[in-house]
DNA sequence: TTGAAATGTTAGATATATATGACATTTTTA
DNA sequence: TAAAAATGTCATATATATCTAACATTTCAA
């Protein structure tokens, strides 16, 4: 349960916008944000800095 | 460059141990210390629990 | 100052993150 | 309410995280 879509509407980006913007598929996206699987390290970075947050605001629970 | 070591220094463990706390192999350990890879989201959280820590302040910088 | 423990590193195998392409469904907008 | 945009999902392919095993090097205690 990660807060990537939250934060990405926030951003009011798409999901295509976002994937563009980290340059994954927009299907990594997606499959992220729906806890499909376990992103890269480097992934959660690209994405946190995309979404003006940081790694704990985005995937650390409590 | 992330604070694994660091952290596991002041925890007391060696890689060995921390490997098998986090259930992956020792070797797995010593190259997320040398930034030999990228790990996944999953052993991140793992580590930062083991550590006592959060994703914050062992992967993300500034 | 030797021997044991810890760490670094390599090679080959396997599991899985991620890509691409395609299509179905849902949401939004004209 | 129809068309367009966004999202969900599947299949196949590829790159890479992680495993095991082995050995070399460094660190540390007896």
């Amino acid at each position: 349960m990660n807060r990537v879509k939250e934060f990405r509407k926030v951003a009011g980006l798409t999901q295509y916008q976002l994937a563009k913007q980290v340059a994954v598929a927009r299907q990594t996206i997606n499959l992220v944000e729906n806890d499909k699987y376990n992103p890269s390290l480097d992934l959660c970075i690209r994405l946190a800095k995309a979404l003006n947050t940081d790694l704990n605001h985005l995937f650390w629970e409590e």
